[in-house]
RNA sequence: GUUCCCGUAGUUCAAUGGAUAGAACAAGAGCCUUCUAAGCUCUGGAUCUAGGUUCGAUUCCUAGCGGGAACACCA
């Protein structure tokens, strides 16, 4: 919408003399209107000052016959020439095109024809689930999101690293220290306390680290002293990754396995080796030597014949393309993982392989008392993060509505733990390591989901109480005048150019942030005006107009972080 | 040691090379007979250092300092 008004005042810009590119720019300040054009490079070009240039300009613009009638006037300051616009022309274009496209709005087309997988959270079975995980489920839920709302179809799928070392160290701990024992109750959690557990154990035991070592061989030739045990504790795992992808609106299409593929893995590192892409290094170990490329030395098979992820990530990159039919392969993990993809994607290339593929690293989560680490057994599970954030939801939510009945408040406190959730893993630049402080992400104040969703429930509750049926394709938006008015409007205006600066910014915290400065200019308008007392009828419709085209705008944004609103809170 | 990322209020984060560097939390002072106070208003507070490029630098370049990550048998 908003780059329909930059194109029309740069049509205008052209018509009076101006040639070439034309940027536009938003002044930092509403007074100082709406949209800018800076005569910098006019000045340069010209040799003159852009302050001169820049009065000249409004000069001819106001001379010219052609007009726009969303323009109230043009000031100088400095180099910049500032245009204003009427809050009722603009709402009027704004408010009715949203009516019209309800949730639909803010959608394009730049990716219609084009087809996208988008793997993720790519995490490990024998493994628990933390925040860590939790980040990347919001980060790949969100471009899955985005893309669809761009016109791309997108295939959401998951890569389960059932296969590798952690897999027998954690099967050597099921041995050797639980022997015997039948898990109750979360059995995937209980394998991931084995994990850690067996780790510390085998760190300087060098007879342990023998009996992993077996262990993964067997593994790897299905054997049948260990596959059992290996299939019966990987369900375990599989069991509870999916309800807790269910619960987080995760809709995979499909699920790799590296067990089904690293085999084949194997035999491209034959193939390797033959075609001389590949070397014998040290102790018998297969590597390739990607000095030339500034990439170090990538290891692709150990010295006692096992494979690692990279065995098992080159048949992976083929197998998705000839699998499904898509013109780019996205996988999302954290940034530590930046050189190693820079590595396997190197390789692919040597071997002739052409078809897009692209990594999104996002920053490791840290604790306040330092670096999580599965091994060290220093984690933040997502469930006990998410229990917590629930009990303090449903207590605040007793303490706020005594007359509501007890399943109203649980499922308010529901919606809202995943709300939170989905919303504090997002509201940061995804590459930018973050700090996660349990105590900020259970307070609610501020830039935070119930904030966002607040607003939300405001707007249902003026809707209820209005008791009106508006026609919205006939509202008069003549009489809406105030400046919070415009603001909201404007920033309305900007939601499609919104979602495509995060979009090819792989960042959803573009859309977090969104959310939220929609909502703070949502309360401004709502502390200085009465929509349901408004002075004059017109103004009270187009009050509701705009309230109800915030919230539709909101849902949608929300939409795409995954995050469902609540109609009272 | 080599490579990559990052240094902005007390804290956590924003800012296509542009106008007076924005928020949130924390601190202090206020606002509920008035559309939901999970809200709003006001007050203090910041670009690591030194150079360079530019009309103009938080942003780009160089060096330094400080933090994080990756770098052959981990995942």
């Amino acid at each position: 919408m908003i780059s329909n008004i930059h194109q029309q005042i740069k049509e205008l810009l052209h018509e009076i003399g101006i040639t070439g590119e034309i940027e536009l720019t938003t002044p930092p300040k509403p007074e100082m209107g709406d949209v800018a054009f800076p005569c910098f490079q006019l000045a340069k070009e010209q040799g003159k000052k852009p302050n001169d240039i820049a009065n000249s300009i409004k000069e001819q613009l106001e001379n010219t016959q052609r007009t726009l009638d969303f323009i109230e006037r043009m000031e100088v300051f400095g180099p910049y020439v500032n245009f204003y616009f009427y809050t009722s022309t603009l709402a009027n274009m704004v408010l009715t095109d949203i009516h019209h496209q309800k949730e639909n709005y803010g959608s394009s087309a730049i990716g219609t024809g084009k087809s996208v997988m988008i793997e993720y959270p790519s995490n490990n079975t024998h493994k628990e689930f933390h925040v860590g995980h939790l980040r990347n489920v919001c980060i790949g839920n969100t471009l899955v999101q985005l893309y669809r709302k761009s016109g791309y179809t997108v295939i959401p799928v998951n890569y389960l690293n059932d296969f590798g070392a952690h897999v027998a160290r954690c099967l050597w701990g099921v041995l050797a220290l639980h022997d015997g024992i039948v898990p109750e109750g979360n059995r995937q959690k209980w394998l991931g306390d084995v994990y850690a557990e067996a780790s510390q154990k085998a760190k300087d035991d060098e007879n342990a680290k023998q009996e992993i070592a077996e262990i993964q061989k067997k593994l790897e030739a299905k054997d049948p002293d260990i596959w059992p045990l290996f299939l019966e504790t990987r369900q375990w795992s599989i069991e509870k990754f999916v309800e807790l992808f269910e619960e987080l609106g995760v809709e995979h299409v499909n699920t790799f396995y590296e067990s089904d593929i690293k085999e084949k893995g194997q035999e491209i590192v034959d193939e390797l080796l033959k075609k001389g892409i590949a070397e014998v290094g040290e102790r018998g170990a297969i590597i390739i030597n990607l000095e030339q490329y500034n990439l170090n030395i990538a290891l692709v098979r150990k010295s006692d014949g096992t494979g690692l992820y990279l065995t098992s990530d080159l048949p992976l990159a083929e197998e998705k393309f000839s699998k499904y039919a898509v013109d780019e392969s996205i996988v999302i993990t954290g940034t530590e993982q930046n050189f190693y993809f820079q590595q396997l994607y190197k390789i692919l290339e040597l071997l002739g392989f052409d078809k897009k593929l692209t990594h999104i690293g996002y920053g490791l989560i840290n604790l306040p008392s330092g670096k999580m680490s599965s091994r060290a057994g220093n984690v933040i599970l997502y469930e006990d993060l998410r229990d917590q954030i629930y009990d303090r939801l449903l207590e605040e939510s007793r303490s706020r509505h005594g007359d509501w009945s007890e399943e109203q408040i649980l499922s308010v406190a529901k919606s809202l733990t995943l709300a939170v959730l989905k919303f504090t893993l997002q509201k940061h630049e995804a590459a930018k390591v973050v700090t996660f402080d349990i105590n900020e992400a259970v307070s609610f104040d501020g830039y935070s989901a119930p904030y966002v969703l607040y607003v939300v429930a405001r707007i249902n509750s003026i809707l209820r109480k209005a008791e009106l049926v508006i026609d919205y394709s006939s509202v008069d938006y003549s009489s809406l005048t105030e400046p919070e008015e415009k603001t909201l409007v404007l920033m309305l205006a900007v939601y499609e150019e919104t979602v495509r600066k995060a979009l090819e910014q792989y960042n959803p915290s573009v859309i977090a942030r969104y959310c939220f400065d929609l909502s703070q200019a949502y309360n401004d308008f709502y502390n200085n005006h009465s929509i349901l007392n408004a002075p004059s009828t017109p103004l009270l419709q187009a009050r509701l107009s705009l309230s109800s085209a915030v919230k539709t705008v909101l849902q949608s944004a929300l939409q795409l972080l995954t995050i469902e609103t609540v109609e009272e809170m």
